[in-house]
DNA sequence: CAAATCTCAGTACTACTGACATCT
DNA sequence: CAGATGTCAGTATTACTGAGATTT
C-alpha cells in the first residue's frame, strides 16, 4: 500500500500542479466530468464516489455552485433529494482543461511508461482487482 | 491510476476511521513512524515526503508539536535548519494505536487478501516500480 | 413514527501564496 | 550578494460532528 500511496499522492500533485492555472482542483476537475457524462448525480452519490461523508460533499458541491459550474435542481420523483446538473459555464470549464489533466487519460507524463506492453496486461487487471476488493469493502 | 485512485483513498478512509479514536490521523501517524524510525526530519524533509510545500510542513508540525508529541531542536550543524523529533509522548501515543493502522503493515483488511502467492509476487514489484517511476519525475 | 436525504453551524486541519528573517 | 531554510499572515478548501428541516 506504500507503493500505491506513493504513486497515486505523486500523480496527485503533478496534476494539481498543471490544473491549477485553471483556478481547478482534482476533485472538482473529477466531480465536473462525472456529473457532466452521467447527466446529474445526487449529493449523496458524490458523497459516496469521493469517500466522504454528506456534509463534505455538500460543501464540494456549493464550491462549484459558487463559480457558476454546476446548479442544484429539484427532483421531482423524490422531493428529499437534490440533482446536481452542470451549467454552460461548467461545460466550458472542462473543455477549457488540459487534455491529459485527469486520472484516466494521461499523456505528457505517462504512469505506464517505464513497462513494456506485457507488463502493462498484467499490471492493469491486477489493480482493477485491488480497486475493487479495497472499494467494496468500503462500503459499510 | 483510476484503480489506483480508488485503492488508495478507499484504504485511506478505513486506516482514518480506524484512527480516529485515537485523536489521529493517517499523515500525522505516517509522520510520527517516520521521525521515530529515523530519529530525526527537518521540515524540508517533511514537505518532500509529503508532497507538500514548506509552510505546509510547518503546519503538519505544529499540530503534532500542539499536541506535544514532536518537537523542534537546533541544528548544531547548520543554524538555518531545525529538527524535528520524537518526544516521550510521541513514542507514547504511536505504540497506542491499533497495529494494522499503517500503510505498509496490514493485518485485519489485508489489500492483498484476494491475490495468489504467484500475482503477488508480479504486483508488488510492479508498484514499486510505477512508484519509483511517478515519484522521481515529481521531484522537479 | 422510523428512516432517508440534505443542509447548516461550528471547528479543525490541510494547502497554497507572498513576504520575511536568518544563515551559508 | 545569491541561494537555502524555515516561519508567519492570510485565504480557501476539505472534512468532520452534531443538529435540524423535510419527505417517504
Amino acid at each position: 500500500m506504500r507503493a500505491v500511496a506513493i504513486s497515486f499522492l505523486s500523480w496527485k500533485r503533478y496534476l494539481e500542479a498543471k490544473l491549477q492555472p485553471c483556478g481547478v482542483n482534482l476533485k472538482q476537475a473529477a466531480l465536473l466530468r462525472m456529473i457532466r457524462s452521467e447527466g446529474y448525480l445526487y449529493p449523496a452519490d458524490v458523497a459516496r464516489r469521493f469517500f466522504c461523508d454528506r456534509p463534505t460533499a455538500t460543501s464540494l458541491i456549493n464550491t462549484l455552485v459558487r463559480r457558476g459550474w454546476v446548479k442544484r435542481e429539484a427532483d421531482l420523483a423524490d422531493a428529499r433529494r437534490v440533482r446536481v446538473i452542470i451549467t454552460d459555464a461548467g461545460i466550458a470549464k472542462l473543455d477549457s482543461l488540459p487534455p491529459d489533466a485527469s486520472r484516466s487519460a494521461p499523456q505528457q507524463r505517462d504512469p505506464l511508461a517505464p513497462f513494456t506492453e506485457a507488463e502493462r496486461k498484467v499490471l492493469i487487471p491486477l489493480l482493477q482487482r485491488l480497486a475493487a476488493h479495497l472499494d467494496k469493502d468500503s462500503i459499510k
